[in-house]
DNA sequence: CTATGTGAATTTATTCACAGCA
DNA sequence: TGCTGTGAATAAATTCACATAG
């Protein structure tokens, strides 16, 4: 669904109205009944003869994906990949804000970045009362699972994890884990003996 | 496959010698039977009654997956994500080295950055006499797509694709995409209603 | 006796074809 | 006539159980 979901956000920023399964498949490179049948199994949302409303079908998505409201997020880990996500203004098309980072680092700690001031890993446990559930981790492998432990006391919900290694964690958390490289290497094995 | 090797990378780094597919699924968090039946898929790599020696295994995952042998990569786009692409230390273990960047900012063009030289852009075409053939696209999405048909015009032949949106290229080449911000969309579905 | 490798059973996902509604 | 929604057919992946080798 949330490849969906940035598809029809991209053709709402285009101007478009309604959009057909059939279009909307060779927008996103995958099937029309692909398309019908994920939208179906939440319920029918399009109109026959017609297609789907754009508009009413983002909001629909958002509803599912529990996307309707503003989520705060943390950030954890304020290094190269940590600064490029606290400048990145993508995360706003889902209603996420990015409110809070942290660091172990004496000399990041206190300073400003992209109007966030970066605070002590330490002080993670404040999160719970600040109502944050929400977290990146953009730490070193081998800190990650600290931080996810830290994280976990401070009763976040979701975690994305940026850091290269499983994070193991109750099973109520819920962790999507992003390994860039290792996603590079998935690359060779489709690609010609050069 | 990529996430065995990551593992079993993992484990060399810890002085394991060998290990058996139970002991390897709960360190990855999979089930021993899928382990098993991965690898026999590709040949029989382990030895029964024992288990499957470490160093052994990444030759036979590096052979699988083209990884034995140093690649070089072109990075396109040098802006935060960009940056902290080329100060990352983690491609090295798959045997990846960045060897070029490009941007198309005038300002950028002609510095360092972790010993590497800025290319203008225009110069993607260039890839091709270098014997370049894998790139990560690290552009804001409304240029990505030209980005693309540069690399596809210089012969690439793999593009991990780090822009929020959907690249279009021949079907001989793979393109895989990683979008953080809708990886992090993923996470509420999964979350209680608060 | 331990841990792999694999056929068979089961479950899940994908693909198709078309009935049904605007 | 056009496009959705969905049951049925097909394909794929997962799970199990156990024979087999060290």
């Amino acid at each position: 669904m949330p490849i969906y979901l940035r598809g029809l956000l991209f053709l709402s920023e285009q101007g478009k109205q309604s959009i057909s399964s059939r279009n909307m498949a060779n927008l996103l490179g995958v099937n029309s009944w692909q398309i019908r049948k994920d939208f179906s199994y939440f319920g029918g949302f399009g109109t026959r003869g017609v297609g789907y409303e754009v508009g009413k079908l983002i909001k629909q998505i958002n509803k599912i994906l529990k996307l309707d409201g503003v989520r705060k997020v943390a950030l954890v880990g304020v290094g190269n990949l940590g600064l490029a996500i606290l400048a990145y203004p993508g995360f706003r098309m889902y209603n996420f804000e990015i409110v809070a980072a942290f660091d172990t680092n004496p000399k990041k700690i206190g300073r400003k970045v992209s109007n966030i001031t970066i605070e002590d890993a330490s002080d993670i446990r404040t999160l719970k009362r600040r109502k944050i559930d929400l977290a990146i981790i953009a730490v070193p492998r081998d800190s990650a699972q600290e931080t996810a432990d830290a994280l976990v006391e401070a009763d976040t919900k979701g975690i994305l994890n940026l850091a290269p290694c499983r994070i193991t964690v109750p099973k109520k958390v819920k962790v999507i884990t992003i390994d860039i490289a290792m996603d590079l290497a998935r690359l060779p094995y489709y690609m010609p003996a050069s």
